[in-house]
DNA sequence: TAAAAATACTCCATAGGTATTTTAT
DNA sequence: ATAAAATACCTATGGAGTATTTTTA
């Protein structure tokens, strides 16, 4: 037997099964109840049995124990000085064990447990902070572990086993299930000195300045990369890639300082100055898409809440 | 039901006879050593029984929780996370648990508990210290409270139950049990002017100074003083009957102040001054008993080992 | 003597045994 | 292909029920 875990628990264990075999928590509840009830018909009827079969499991208890529990009288019965002593060893370990069952069936149904769970910075940003809340608030006991991470470092991750649940940038491989959650307008961000020159609210990919476009890697973000491509070439045009940088707030601040314009989302624009302006683009431009991505196997525990509170509030 | 007790322990029991009904420690402990084994076969081995009741007990404990306990694998058999949630509190709960089985049954043959004795000072320093000992490392669970008092007081706490037991001079009443446990011989304290007047070793009733008697009181030990006082009338004496004292060390000071002479337990000469001298007495000298004495309906419970301990050492 | 618990006896639920099949690596 | 666990089926222990007796204040 493998030497692991509480060292008291294989004697316990072993005293079980040879001098106390036959105790078990039927016997020692009933003798509690008759205990407290200070009467045997009493707490028959508590129990929801007959007296004489309650006569007899405290008996054998008592039996297999090797000590009278309860001094039975005409008006009470009491407990015996052993009594007391087991009355009180039940009351500090019943409670504790009924809640120990009970933490084990919510580990079981995923309603207790560890999550570890990856999202991308625009996740961050939006819908995560909402969700979280939500999830904590339904499922206090599952303890969430939150990691921002890129799209393609979470995808590793999820498949190592390192990571439960990770909220990125479509696509995600075929070997992952995945699901959108979040999908949000992306808004041009171009240098403060460009705002009188396109004094515009809204434009189109033929009305966007002939500035370097900052995008993110395409390696980094593959589908978000080709859409915005997509959405310049649809009007004709191939801008010019400048800087690359793999955080949004990073690329926010390349623009700020001049080296470009970028499509972000609408989301990151509380995080920046005034050296940054923003137009709004028109229908045809895309959309940044977030979805949750996981294991396949990995379901049965903690992961299924996570997804099933997902879901609910995609609905609601 | 009573609100005496520990507040959680009717939640439990109600929770162990409702939700929880039908887990009993048997199949916990059979899981926890499937758990700890990794292998049912070898489990089944340790359990002395056969592989297939243990599958189904483990898998109706699993149906009865809610929850898979353990993930069956060609190699080893692994607890679920519910497995080591629940594998944890039985860890922390079984081992206190098997304890406090064999604390009740300690406690319910008399091997753990409370002893309240009382002692008249002459056992006191005669043969109590060792017996004390004695049982101490018999029975290192049962908790003795000691309490010097006169053997009529003790005659009440014991009858009030106040007292287990009580080591007394006799006469015990008859509504108490008593037995003999300890005789010593008397010896004569006199004052150290009178020494060199009666230089033998040894004197016998007839030869004892004419001088002041000095007795416990008649009413707190009849027996006592009854016995010394025919020792004088055997030869003749009527001595005149000084100061009384309730305690040996008193009747010696006042021997000591030259007041009188005494018959005391020859035990008391240790804690003696060189105001007294000693002489033995002739064989006719009554000897100081002491006995225990306890109230017949109370054993049962640690009385019962200090009874017995005390037979031993009678014997041996 | 009357309330409370213990005993007598019956029934059936279920723990455990043996033989066998299914599963998973 | 094979070890491991699950399933099938049987037996018997013992838990719970009703009726009754014994105990005790």
């Amino acid at each position: 037997m493998g030497d692991s875990g509480p060292a008291g628990l294989d004697d316990a264990l072993q005293q079980l099964s040879t001098r106390w075999r036959g105790i078990d928590l039927r016997q020692l509840a009933y003798f509690a109840v008759v205990a407290r009830e200070g009467h045997f018909g009493r707490a028959a009827v508590r129990l929801r049995l007959s007296q004489p079969p309650l006569s007899m499991q405290v008996k054998a208890l008592e039996s297999r124990l090797g000590a009278r529990l309860l001094d039975r009288g005409r008006q009470a019965t009491v407990p015996t000085a052993a009594g007391w002593a087991l009355l009180e060893t039940l009351g500090l370990l019943l409670p504790p064990l009924v809640e120990g069952l009970e933490q084990a069936r919510a580990t079981g149904r995923g309603e207790r447990g560890r999550l570890r769970v990856g999202f991308v910075t625009p996740a961050g940003t939006s819908f995560l902070p909402g969700f979280v809340r939500a999830l904590r608030e339904r499922w206090p006991d599952i303890e969430l572990s939150l990691n921002e991470a890129t799209s393609d470092e979470q995808f590793v991750a999820l498949a190592d086993g390192r990571l439960d649940a990770g909220f990125v940038l479509p696509p995600a491989p075929d070997s992952l299930s995945f699901r959108q959650v979040h999908a949000e307008r992306l808004v041009l961000a171009m240098p403060a000195r460009l705002a009188a020159a396109f004094p515009a609210s809204t434009l189109g990919a033929a009305d966007l300045p002939d500035e370097p476009l900052l995008v993110f890697p395409r390696e980094k973000a593959p589908g978000l990369h080709a859409e915005i491509l997509a959405y310049f070439a649809a009007a004709g045009r191939a801008p010019v890639i400048g800087q690359q940088a793999i955080q949004m707030p990073t690329i926010v601040n390349l623009v700020a300082a001049g080296l470009g314009i970028a499509l972000v989302p609408a989301s990151i624009r509380r995080s920046a100055g005034a050296d940054v302006a923003w137009r709004e683009l028109d229908d045809k431009a895309p959309r940044i898409r977030i979805g949750v991505a996981w294991r396949p196997g990995a379901t049965g525990g903690p992961l299924d809440r996570l997804l099933e509170t997902l879901a609910q509030r995609l609905q609601g």
